[in-house]
DNA sequence: TCTGGGGTCCTAGGACCC
DNA sequence: TCTGGGGTCCTAGGACCC
């Protein structure tokens, strides 16, 4: 049976929600109606173009620009910094709001969700479905989103990425030719700028160009990702909608340094700050991490990055620092100058699942430690709570809007 | 004051085992 | 003396997404 799927997808998601905030809060001007953009920060050296309003596009403003660049591009464009809780907060209502049609809803991410309304048999009732998602969001939310309709996610996806904004677009099979295939390949999903020069250079220009070229030779050149840019091309994705929760692959969290760091020692006090982060994240998923990795950017943007396993699974701070300095000296062989440090978890496995053998050398005594901390951190707020050797680190950090 | 931060998946080479 | 070959695990890096 053919699954009905909807893709929403919300229009300019940080400005527009930035927007909606400013106005409740008695806001005289709508910053969507002017050359605005949401940034970092450039004094922290993360000054890059987040979402921009259409008067900035109109200038040639692009997401991941510089806010520099803006500014060259847009002269008067209107910089807002951007802010994680309010977005989180706008996201929670939408998905509030699309709950009311199903439960089968998978979060693609903080702005983008698939639904899985096969239930609505008839292809009318599912447009019409799109149409009153859409009028409602814009009515009871203040903001706009495009609707994407399709018989698998693929298709959805690429229809809601029609034009924009505040739309509702089909895409079924019998539309792919007209619709899908005119396009340029780098309009595909998973097409990226890597692979779209290479494409060029065998003079496959359009969706279409790709749909007809001979699937075994993009498996040839391509592997995997050539299988699948030949279906997606066609129009062909079997994959669900994943409405259930799911747990994390890997958990991490780096930082951009307000000037670059020579010295180890410093280094080290930000990974073992970064290292806090990710094992409380870890701790409140249950779950027990069985790889550290650290991620090292230079002064010249070269990114390098090692791993190792643990001897068991653990997430405590204590462990995951520990082995994530091993990392990091074994890293830090010569003089550099780092821009850039990240600490991340991966091979995760869920607490319930390691069986407590009578030999399980975890330690009990610093899971206990960390516990308290935690609740610490979750009743006063993460930062308010920092742990003595970390000071200098904290001077860093403290700087960023920590997420929890 | 040019270049974020959070993820997922894949590949390729080396180690190691039988 | 012409030294295979399959399988798994580990690691580093790359590509892509929002």
């Amino acid at each position: 049976m053919k699954k009905q799927i909807l893709h929403v997808d919300v229009n300019n998601a940080f400005l527009s929600w930035t927007a909606v905030e400013m106005l409740k809060n008695g806001s005289n001007i709508d910053i969507r109606e002017i050359p605005a953009v949401i940034g970092g920060d450039e004094t922290k050296r993360s000054g890059i173009v987040l979402a921009k309003s259409m008067k900035a596009k109109e200038c040639g403003v692009k997401t991941a620009d510089t806010i520099y660049q803006a500014k060259l591009k847009c002269p008067g464009v209107k910089i807002y910094q951007s802010n994680f809780n309010i977005y989180r907060k706008y996201s929670d209502g939408l998905y509030n709001l699309l709950r009311q049609y199903t439960d089968k809803i998978e979060r693609f991410s903080i702005d983008e969700c698939f639904l899985d309304m096969t239930e609505y048999l008839m292809k009318d009732t599912l447009i019409n479905k799109a149409y009153e998602i859409n009028r409602r969001v814009k009515e009871e939310l203040g903001f706009t989103v495009n609707v994407g309709v399709a018989h698998n996610k693929l298709l959805a996806k690429m229809a809601s990425d029609f034009t924009k904004p505040d739309r509702v677009h089909t895409l079924f099979e019998e539309e792919i030719e007209t619709k899908m295939w005119p396009l340029p390949i780098s309009e595909l999903f998973m097409l990226g700028k890597k692979t779209v020069p290479k494409l060029y250079n065998m003079q496959i220009r359009t969706i279409e160009d790709l749909a007809k070229t001979n699937k075994e030779l993009l498996h040839k050149k391509f592997g995997k990702h050539g299988l699948q840019m030949w279906e997606y091309a066609n129009g062909i994705d079997n994959s669900e909608v994943h409405f259930e929760k799911e747990k994390p692959k890997g958990i991490g969290n780096s930082i951009t340094l307000p000037e670059n760091i020579t010295e180890i020692e410093k280094l080290e006090e930000i990974v073992l700050a970064l290292a806090e982060q990710v094992t409380y994240r870890l701790r409140k998923y249950d779950m027990l991490a069985k790889t550290v990795n650290v991620q090292l950017r230079t002064k010249d943007f070269v990114d390098t990055s090692h791993q190792k396993k643990l001897p068991e699974a653990t997430a405590t701070t204590k462990e995951i620092s520990k082995k994530a300095k091993e990392i990091l000296h074994e890293m830090f062989h010569k003089p550099m100058s780092i821009r850039l440090v990240g600490v991340r978890v991966d091979n995760l496995v869920e607490k319930e699942e390691m069986q407590l053998s009578l030999f399980d050398k975890r330690d009990e005594k610093q899971e206990k430690l960390d516990k308290v901390v935690d609740a610490l951190k979750n009743k006063y707020g993460y930062n308010k709570i920092t742990r003595a050797g970390k000071m200098n680190a904290g001077d860093y950090l403290k700087l960023k809007d920590i997420k929890k």
